[in-house]
DNA sequence: TAGGTGTGTTAAAATTGGTTAAATAGGAAC
DNA sequence: GTTCCTATTTAACCAATTTTAACACACCTA
């Protein structure tokens, strides 16, 4: 199951930007635009974490944050705010923080942020892959190093079958290169860029068994599994 | 009990204040002077979190890093350094580490955050692994060494049995080679490690009774048993 | 349109893992 | 202590996976 992100941004620009980002990434998340309305959604939704800004209108995040240990003393915060300063962080963490990000902040370290608390929260789901995960003529079995196609049953090696993870879930999106160089070969150098190309071909032969199935290259970012119909 | 840091500095100056500051804050503290003495230090000590320095000379905090995830992926890391490119945070979650500080930073956010740390970092459980413990057509009694299928009933060696054991504890997630390796052998060795594939193929043998049932190997990883329904 | 950089393709090289059998170690029985 | 048995390690060889290399081609910018 998808873990479940509560966002608290009055900023409306950065509250979808950051939502849509870490919905593609494979999180469940849910959109507060202030304090007041982000504790009423809390005390509805069983959230896994929560992504809270400090300076908001009507209730600020620390407030907020105070009513949410209140009620729950378990689950993760991550306050995101412009105020870089020593006392605010302190407090931050006092008030049972997990995190502190100061803006401006990278996507790509919010998630990784996200991730490492997730990993030691009790609550934390494993994150699961549909098992079967089926895309037009394909079946998908992440967990067995399978592909079925029409014509075949293919078992993958363990780079192909984390390879075709990621262009799986990220279906009409661009994963980039070095995103997926770092997950799956865990440093991203040119040995490991020219490896991944190798693999790109690999996985292209594969899914090219469902003729509604492309991997389009994105010069300079990298790569997108696209489905026409 | 006080918690056991371990803090891996080259510079004379910042490890000592370091050291001298969470000693006074309530914790234990052990001061490594570069990435070979941590690694040593990490393998006699049994601690509960690491502060590693980035740069350092011998080994540096990465390859360090790798090597305590290599023995155990449970024990919290941080990392601080000067280096705050992006790609390096990445990195630094990716192998494994719970946080990333940038020098300068502040001792009083060091405290708070390992604390925001140390309170979601799971205990020393001494879990009780459920005897019998059943799994498909298995029924597997780890104190009595035995392992009966439908077929048959094996009694299994010591390092037979403690394998096993670790398979039925990580069903469907990888089981690193090193991990194992630390576990069982004690050691990480070339030659061991060559013994544990002698092993995994025994056990391979034994879990095939129930077709359900693989041990899939994960290239340059490790092995996962999965469970096809 | 030329030249630099990034990507595609293929094959060889290097690394890692699988299998089998022989060698060794270590304990129990004599 | 010797003998026998079993568990484990070492070795040799083979197979699978991954990386490296070389070269061809595509894309972008000046």
């Amino acid at each position: 199951m998808k873990p479940k992100l509560l966002i608290v941004e009055d900023d409306p620009n950065l509250g979808e930007i950051l939502s849509e980002y870490l919905g593609l990434k494979g999180f469940e998340t849910t959109l507060s635009r202030d304090g007041d309305e982000g504790g009423k959604t809390y005390k509805e939704g069983d959230f896994d974490l929560c992504i809270l800004d400090l300076m908001m209108p009507k209730k600020d995040g620390f407030t907020l944050a105070k009513e949410i240990r209140a009620m729950d003393d378990n689950t993760p915060i991550i306050f995101l705010t412009a105020k870089s300063m020593k006392q605010d962080i302190i407090k931050g963490f006092t008030i049972g923080a997990d995190d502190y990000m100061t803006k401006p902040f990278s996507m790509e370290e919010l998630l990784v942020r996200i991730q490492a608390i997730l990993k030691r929260s009790t609550k934390k789901e494993v994150e699961e892959f549909p098992n079967p995960f089926i895309i037009g003529a394909l079946t998908y079995y992440y967990h067995e190093n399978k592909l079925k196609t029409p014509a075949r049953e293919i078992n993958l090696t363990t780079k192909e079958n984390e390879l075709l993870r990621i262009f799986f879930e990220n279906i009409n999106q661009t994963v980039v290169r070095s995103v997926a160089l770092n997950r799956i070969w865990k440093d991203d150098s040119y040995f490991n860029a020219r490896s991944m190309d190798v693999y790109i071909a690999k996985v292209r032969k594969y899914i090219a068994d469902d003729p509604s199935l492309k991997i389009l290259t994105i010069h300079g970012e990298g790569f997108k599994l696209v489905q026409v119909k």
